[in-house]
DNA sequence: ATCACATTGACAGTGTGCTGTCAATGTGGG
DNA sequence: CCCACATTGACAGCACACTGTCAATGTGAT
């Protein structure tokens, strides 16, 4: 059994997708470290800057186990970022919401991660980004 | 400060990355599961494929750090994976082999991945791919 | 209305990554 | 030759992901 032309593209992919992931939380771990953040709990507080949402919604938006993020929003209660209110529809699951401390830090985040964001996107072809998202997208949805 | 257009595309492509990386991760987990394996182990077992190298070596080699891959290659030495040899060039850096079963599973794996992949990558263009390849490889760059 | 089932939060435990520190071991400049 | 420096393995501790279990809470079918 033998790689494919395809498949032995897709492994160099594959590898090469282990290493960006590690650079990328690297490089988000360092672009909001002294906000007492790190990427696993920024990234939780942007599932929730458009609107309030229960812990288990925000598992399943990221793609990741319930009690993950269960764990990291506790601890962002406790640091006041988040707070939490009833929920109408599920007694058991509260709603989490930014606090007026996670607003300000959130839009102190937003205005680096795109100034960070579009440095790193300078002088690549949108057309090429958009092919790469497209094929991404499309890995993600077969291994779903 | 907003995004450029290529900024945002960026930001989505980092966004599915992060899944991907995940779904990558379950997916190897569930391949070789029953071998003892994980997809952690499976990298430095091949890492080691080609010839004995030292920890530190594999580490930079993988962008992960001296001490992740250490733990890891304990672990497999005591699993009976892996073996060390003494390195001439350097008495503290064991050299880490596969031993025999070491060699039995990554044989095991390696078809496991070839089929795996190879079904994974069907009816995907390898152009695109390769696009995507190279833009994953220019970021890792650009991050590094 | 009731009862089986799904969902949720809390708790406990594991695997994989990171960091920092220490002692032992190369390496190279003086 | 010797001493400063880098590299390495062991150890300890932390962050973030996972899993499994339990009790409490919706949901839906009968």
């Amino acid at each position: 059994m033998a790689h494919t032309p395809a498949g032995a593209k897709m492994t160099e992919l594959i590898i090469e997708t282990f290493r960006l992931n590690g650079a990328l939380i690297s490089a988000g771990d360092q672009l909001v470290g002294d906000l007492d953040l790190t990427s696993a709990r920024w990234q939780v507080l942007g599932a929730l800057s458009e609107r309030a949402r229960p812990v288990a919604e925000i598992a399943r938006r990221m793609g990741l186990a319930r009690q993950s993020v269960q764990r990291i929003a506790n601890c962002l209660v406790d640091d006041g970022f988040l707070e939490t209110s009833e929920n109408p529809a599920h007694r058991r699951a509260k709603l989490y919401r930014l606090t007026a401390l996670g607003e300000k830090v959130m839009a102190e985040v937003g205005m680096r991660q795109a100034d960070w964001v579009n440095r790193v996107a300078e002088n690549i072809e949108v057309q090429q980004l958009e092919t790469a998202l497209s094929l991404l997208r499309q890995l993600n949805q077969r291994l779903g």
